[in-house]
DNA sequence: CCAAGCTCTGAACCGTGATTCACTCCTTGC
DNA sequence: GCAAGGAGTGAATCACGGTTCAGAGCTTGG
């Protein structure tokens, strides 16, 4: 045998896949999955189209890929902020949605491309799974509510869905109009929006910014 | 001159044109958009290809308009059973939402295709009318609501929005996988998850089904 | 029945963008 | 330095489905 990869070449192939992958996220935030072609991605990490092939099988690995660490990012900070730690759900559910909408609303394109552009199969079963990731995070916030008291017995699976779906579609239509003007209120109606559809064992849940 | 139409060759190209957006529709009802090619639309309404061409100018038209009847007829039914009509606000969002569910969970195939499936930017521009539709719809109850006190005042845009976004995400779960047995328990928690969105001024709404 | 002009047909065409592959250039171990 | 193979290249190829169009077959008014 006369060639067998050092640790180097190891590591310079893996700088160039993150190179790549990067390069991916970077032209999705910048215009969406409709303008990531290979030829696109390539050029913008600075390697020929075939190089792309080297590291990712096709392009669908490739957008999947790029899909779930961008997702996972998002939905690690949103399972952080409503971690149990002795708040009441209604605080966990209103950190979880207000940082949700923030973020998005910061990174718009993305947030856009990630919930809402039209995608190939292979990353719009990714978005299932996300979805059902942020479902899972709220709904677990609400079993911990009804368990302590707060809030009463209810579908929290579905409830959780549903509040995802509130959240998503609220913010699809300014996520596509450059509409970050107002995000304060934006942000401000959405969370108590959410803390009003918890069904609190008693009153109306407080919560100020 | 020695060829005009007659009325007669005339409704034949009507009926024509119909049976082919027909034949469109239940493509997309049965296997969602992504199994309706030209060749499938074509085959199933009985003509060659280049005879859907005599009656839509593109596939995008094509599709926008199967979108857009399937998509309106739905609509009018909420609008209709949330009609103003001297019922509380309350009562009017549930009718709406109870309809909204019942209805797609009676045609999932179709229902998913129209919420959630990844289609062409031109089907996915009716989309986002239609969803404003919806939105409308439920605004109008809400502004009915805070004109006659059952409300406080609110952004009603982004509630409904986030209403629709709610209906939509708790039922495309659902409706991907033929789940409709438990369709009953899932629209009355969609329902009550509704009636408990709203600002009311007073307590809880109540609603029965 | 005929000429004019329409409708219908479906195989061929075309544009797009993912994928391949023959080739060149590099890395390795001796 | 050099042989053995790996890595990088990018133009050519391929797949796919929408779109076209030349010819066959109808309809119409006279």
């Amino acid at each position: 045998m006369a060639y067998r990869r050092t640790e180097q070449t190891e590591a310079r192939l893996a700088a160039a896949r993150a190179r790549i992958a990067a390069a991916a996220l970077d032209q999705v935030a910048e215009g969406g999955y409709a303008s990531a072609s290979m030829q696109a991605v390539a050029t913008r990490a600075g390697v020929a189209v075939g190089s792309v092939y080297r590291h990712f099988p096709s392009k669908a690995e490739l957008v999947a890929e790029v899909f779930r660490s961008a997702a996972q990012r998002e939905l690690d900070v949103v399972a952080t902020v409503t971690a149990a730690d002795g708040r009441s759900a209604a605080e966990r559910v209103a950190a979880g949605a207000e940082a949700f909408a923030r973020r998005a609303l910061a990174a718009p394109v993305l947030a856009y491309a990630q919930i809402a552009e039209p995608v190939d199969p292979a990353v719009e079963s990714e978005r299932l799974r996300l979805r059902r990731g942020y479902r899972d995070v709220f709904a677990l916030v609400l079993e911990d509510g009804v368990v302590s008291g707060e809030l009463s017995p209810h579908d929290t699976a579905t409830v959780a869905a549903a509040l995802v779906g509130a959240l998503g579609e609220a913010l699809v239509g300014p996520l596509g109009s450059g509409a970050e003007r107002h995000s304060d209120a934006l942000v401000a109606t959405l969370v108590s929006f959410c803390l009003s559809c918890l069904p609190t064992t008693e009153g109306a849940p407080a919560w100020s910014p």
